[in-house]
DNA sequence: CACATATTTGTTATATTATAACACTGTTGA
DNA sequence: TCAACAGTGTTATAATATAACAAATATGTG
């Protein structure tokens, strides 16, 4: 098995072309579903661009609010549809500490979610090291739980705001 | 720095005294409150007792609910407020992922959130394990991030449950 | 003790997030 | 063509959490 490097989180990475950065997340999400023979419908790949346009994490009725926007008359359970399907082809992950959505920057390989929160500016990296991995997986087998999804969400404040502070 | 060896949980650990659990709890709560000059009034206090009785994440609204039960006239920011301020003074901690609260088996020294949740018997054992926080200040120093909190939440099947299937 | 102050709790109202239930529409394949 | 299913629309409501202000209780000081 390949050694993950940990990635570079897109929030950290200042100056990226954020109409390609989108657009590439709608191209990978569209290969996906065709692979897995599901539909991503209109709707729901709005849903999807909203959340990347962001590249912050987005409340469900605030992308509600988008959709209202564009002349859609969207009510919640439509928008917690379409939510429900990108979580499960994983083309999104919840924030719970936020009630927040976003997008998965490698949505390919089932992943635990590991995000780092700026309180400051709001913007979340996902971060994605194997160490941390092991370490749970450690833990875990030695109680004899058997773990199927996991989230750590770690709240702090970014590289850019600290020094923005100084 | 003396080394921790992960905790074994208390919803593992069959066959302990709960009463004697519960009743422990609070005497350190007490012990706490009064080092750091906070006052742990009787609503703050059984509240504490509530979520500790149930060893298993309790809701806001069950809280109240149970306070209904005793008498009380409680409404939500009676029970919000209550839960507040142990959150500050961290004798429970709130699972994101459940929007609910469950004591914090020790309380004494400041440590990041980490739990395994059953999502079978709904029981949540709080490890601490340091490697895995090591593994996360790795990643963090690497990005120039500050974490000041974080909550680590594993959702599976936990051994008595796994055992109980066979 | 009496009083001023600050803390805690009560109360009313409302915000925010999420789901249930059922009707309608569009897509797919026999 | 039409039966079956997947997706979306619509109405209503559940579950979680907070704002704002009033009343009660505790604490420190003269």
């Amino acid at each position: 098995m390949a050694q993950r490097r940990p990635t570079l989180p897109p929030a950290l990475t200042r100056g990226h072309d954020h109409h390609q950065c989108v657009h590439d997340a709608l191209v990978e999400a569209e290969r996906l579903c065709a692979g897995r023979d599901v539909r991503l419908t209109e709707l729901r790949k709005r849903v999807l661009e909203l959340i990347w346009a962001s590249h912050a994490p987005v409340g469900a009725y605030a992308i509600m609010d988008l959709l209202r926007g564009e002349g859609r008359n969207a009510m919640p359970p439509t928008v917690y549809r379409a939510l429900d399907f990108l979580l499960e082809q994983r083309l999104i992950h919840r924030i719970a500490s936020l009630n927040a959505y976003i997008g998965c920057t490698h949505p390919g390989d089932r992943h635990a979610m590991q995000y780092l929160i700026c309180k400051t500016c709001g913007t979340v990296a996902e971060i994605d090291n194997p160490a941390i991995d092991e370490a749970i997986a450690v833990t875990t087998g030695g109680l004899g739980f058997a773990p199927d999804s996991q989230t750590l969400e770690v709240s702090g404040i970014c590289r850019d705001c600290r020094d923005a502070a100084r």
